[in-house]
DNA sequence: GTCGGAGCTGGAGCCTGCTCCAGGTGAGCT
DNA sequence: AGCTCACCTGGAGCAGGCTCCAGCTCCGAC
C-alpha cells in the first residue's frame, strides 16, 4: 500500500499543502497518519478522498458542507446521510449547468449582436 | 421612457443597493443620472445593463473584468474588444459547463455506489 | 411644518477560503 | 557532525466581493 508525503499528496490532489493541513484542522480531512517524527503520512486512501473532495469544491461545495461530508465519511452509519447530501448536491450541479447554458446563450446572442453592429457601421463607411 | 428609483433596480436587478453603488462607484456602471435632490434615477438602459452584468457576474467573471467591460461599454469604439472579452468569457463557461458534467457523472457514480453498499449491508443482515 | 421613510457619502467591517510567516524539528547526504 | 530541506505548529494576514453604519438630506403625506 503506497503512501505520500504532504508534497505528494498536494500535488496529486491539487490542493496545496497548506490547504492539506487547514482541511485536516477543519476536520474535513480525518487526522493523518504521522512519522514517528511527527510528518504526515498520506494513504491511497487519503489521496482517494482528496480527489473526491476536490470534486466537490471544485463543483461550488461549500468549506461548512465538506466539513460534514468528512466528519460523515468517518462513520459508517452515516451512508444515507451521505447519499443524501451527494443527491442534493447533484441537484445543485444540475441546475447549475441548466442556468449556464441558458447564460451562454444570452451572451452568445449579445455577442452575435455587437457583430452585427460592427457588420453594419463597416458598410456604412464603405 | 421609464425610470427606476434604487430600490426599484436593485427589485429588478438582483444587485442589493449597496451593490448598484459599490459597482457605480468601481466603474462597472456609468455615473447614474441624479435627481435635483442628488437621488439616483435609473433608465432602462441602465437596467438592461444590469441585467447582463447579472448574466457576466452569476458566470463568475470577476469584478475586475466586469469593470472593464463596463468601461468598454462607454466607448463605441471598442466593440471589437467587448466581442473579444464576451467570446473569451462564453469559452469559459463551455469550458465550465463540460467540468461539471464530468464532476456529476463522478458524483452520480459514488452515489450509486453507496446505494449498492447499503443494498449489500441491509440484504447481509437479513 | 413636521414626520417618516428612502437615499446620500465615505469609510469601516465582514465572510469565505485560503496563504503566509516565524521559529523550531526530523532526516537523509557527505 | 554539519548541511540542507521538507515539514511541523499556531496564529496572523490577505483578496475578493460585498455589506453595514453614522450622520445627514430629501421629499411626499398628513
Amino acid at each position: 500500500m503506497t503512501t505520500y508525503s504532504p508534497a505528494e499528496a498536494a500535488e496529486q490532489s491539487g490542493f496545496s499543502i497548506d490547504t492539506l493541513r487547514y482541511y485536516e484542522r477543519e476536520g474535513i480531512l480525518p487526522r493523518i497518519e504521522r512519522t514517528a517524527g511527527g510528518r504526515r503520512v498520506y494513504s491511497d486512501g487519503d489521496l482517494w478522498m482528496l480527489g473526491f473532495l476536490r470534486c466537490l469544491r471544485d463543483t461550488g461545495m461549500s468549506i461548512e458542507q465538506l466539513r460534514r461530508y468528512g466528519e460523515m465519511s468517518r462513520d459508517d452509519n452515516t451512508m444515507p446521510e451521505r447519499v443524501a447530501l451527494l443527491e442534493e448536491h447533484a441537484d445543485s450541479i444540475r441546475a447549475r449547468i441548466t442556468e449556464l447554458n441558458a447564460i451562454l446563450t444570452r451572451v452568445e446572442e449579445k455577442t452575435d449582436w455587437y457583430r452585427g453592429e460592427l457588420r453594419r457601421t463597416s458598410d456604412a463607411a464603405s
